[in-house]
RNA sequence: GACCGGGUAGCUCAGUGGUAGAGCAUCGCACUUUUAAUGCGAGGGUCGCGGGUUCGAUCCCCGCCCCGGUUACCA
């Protein structure tokens, strides 16, 4: 038999014996008069007499996270997860029955007690015993307690073991709500409506990826799961819901790296009369208020680096951060106009060492070049502005130059953290670009906008002028908590299945 | 997809072409204020999977699986 197999038999004999001491194995309820976390906060800093003189009870429980027996005298250690507390257990002090079920206790049980606070010898503080009430078995060997659980495949795939013994782990989710509750009060605050709209589309639009492909069977019908929800937020704003945000789940048919997961969480809003610069300032306030709130200020540690979420934040544009790392790279001065013509664009890339798709264009080719030359150097908050309206088929274009859009994406720690833009509310103009989309798409570009007629039918009834925004938490949550990979920021990454 | 690193006891890790190692955990004994409790004793292994070389493979070779990283594809 196997070390884990004899451990597992072990306890459940364990079990089976506290059963035929009469003690109920899977009870229903336990009523607690405190949580550990609240014990610790309210009575941890007593001092010895203070504790002796105010002789406070308690019932409280969680999982046994180690044991030290001494025959008749036993401490424990029992966390709720958010605190440990020490129980003193005393074979006289017990009734028989709850110390010969003390026993068959196993480290990872969760058990409730009941007793008085005090402080011991070395000054720990304490509960002593009266009553121990078991309330589960924990029939598999946890994790050793003092190396922890390392082993980033099990981290993952058994994420319930990671959290119980890894407080930094149950931390980084912790931040996670706090960072989400802190996005939904700071959209709230401004009057925006949270709404929900569907995660089953039957055309995936509002970005540029390839989508997850499922089916309902009642319809016979073909769906995707949303690559977005960009194309019914603004729906909602053609019925006249100005201000609108949807913190949601949306899915990307596309590679797995430390800044992707298949599924993926965003915040997206839209606020009618509004256009980029309207953003731009909003998302400065935004990072700053949700910094504050989730990790108590707006300096933070991501790696190596030190980074201010302090506004005003850097603000450079796209082909000019592309123009002046190709000049870096290249040792000469590469003309603005390089960039406009899709000979020139690609004669540069070529130079450059970049592959680029046959039949690009020039923004196509600014745009490969600005992410693969400058993105991971952004490590202060920058905002990236002015796109070529090629890659930004839903983006409205500035007055004074078709080709560029009115667009921007932030970038904190390298990571793309925001993607907003002024939106496209011609609805002649969105056909233009869905056709140009098509075309793309034609000559096997998978991630190119599919034609949405409905949506055209939307704007045709009025988009009034409107600007966007697409919040990556999941990013955002790994700069806020120094976590080097999404799956540290995921509860449940995707994996890989296995046997 | 390519390249690099990894997979040995429940956990954390060492190791060798010749019977598989440690600490923690587990089991037994002792112990009524410990702090990774301690002391003594014991059990626990498909060395990721499959093939090959060899008298003999956990180790060398080939293929595959899983994980991580880099890179490519990809907004």
């Amino acid at each position: 038999m196997s070390s884990q197999e004899e451990q597992i038999a072990q306890r459940r004999a364990n079990l089976g014996e506290l059963a035929k001491l009469g003690v109920e194995i899977y009870p229903r309820r336990f009523d607690r008069r405190h949580t550990i976390v609240d014990l610790v906060g309210r009575y941890g800093e007593r001092t010895r007499n203070e504790l002796e003189g105010e002789r406070i009870e308690t019932t409280t429980s969680g999982r046994i996270l180690s044991i030290r027996s001494f025959g008749k005298a036993n401490f424990l250690v029992l966390s709720d997860g958010l605190a440990k507390v020490q129980v003193y257990v005393r074979q006289d002090s017990l009734p028989p029955r709850d110390f010969q079920a003390f026993k068959l206790l196993d480290f990872g049980d969760w058990v409730g007690v009941e007793g008085h606070l005090f402080r011991t010898k070395t000054n720990e503080f304490t509960i002593f015993a009266a009553r121990l009430i078991f309330l589960a078995k924990c029939l598999v060997p946890l994790p050793e307690k003092w190396h922890g659980l390392t082993d980033i495949e099990t981290r993952y795939r058994q994420r319930y073991l990671d959290l119980v013994v890894n407080p930094d782990s149950r931390r980084v989710f912790e931040t996670r709500g706090r960072i989400v509750a802190a996005l939904r009060a700071f959209m709230t605050a401004r009057g925006f409506l949270e709404v929900e709209t569907p995660m089953m589309q039957p055309i995936a639009g509002g970005a540029l990826a390839r989508p997850f492909k499922t089916h309902h069977n009642a319809l016979d019908m073909d769906l995707y799961l949303r690559i977005a929800p960009e194309l019914y937020l603004k729906r909602l704003t053609v019925g006249g819901l100005e201000k609108v945000f949807e913190i949601n789940r949306s899915f990307r048919n596309e590679g797995i790296s430390t800044q992707h997961n298949p599924e993926f969480t965003m915040m997206e809003f839209y606020e009618a009369y509004a256009d980029y610069r309207t953003l731009m300032a909003m998302t400065e306030d935004m990072m700053a208020t949700i910094a504050r709130q989730a990790v108590g200020g707006d300096q933070i540690s991501f790696g190596e680096h030190r980074i201010s979420f302090g506004a005003p934040f850097a603000r450079l544009s796209l082909r000019d951060a592309a123009r002046e790392a190709a000049s870096r790279r290249l040792g000469r001065e590469v003309p603005h106009a390089d960039l406009r013509r899709s000979d020139t664009a690609a004669a540069l890339a070529h130079q450059l060492g970049l592959e680029v798709r046959s039949g690009s264009g020039a923004g196509t080719i600014t745009g490969e070049i600005f992410e693969s030359l400058c993105e991971d150097r952004l490590i202060q908050p920058t905002f990236v502005y002015d796109f070529p309206t090629e890659v930004s088929p839903l983006a409205k274009q500035k007055s004074d130059d078709p080709d560029t859009v009115e667009r921007f994406e932030l970038y904190i720690g390298g990571l793309e953290v925001a993607n907003a833009f002024s939106e496209l509310n011609d609805p002649e103009e969105q056909r233009r670009r869905f056709e140009a989309q098509l075309v793309s798409r034609a000559r096997g570009n998978l991630e190119a906008h599919e034609m949405d007629e409905d949506y055209i039918r939307a704007l045709e009834y009025g988009l009034p002028p409107t600007a966007g925004e697409g919040v990556g938490i999941d990013r955002l949550v790994m700069l806020l908590t120094d976590s080097p990979s999404i799956r540290d920021v995921i509860l449940f990454p995707l994996m890989r299945k296995r046997e």
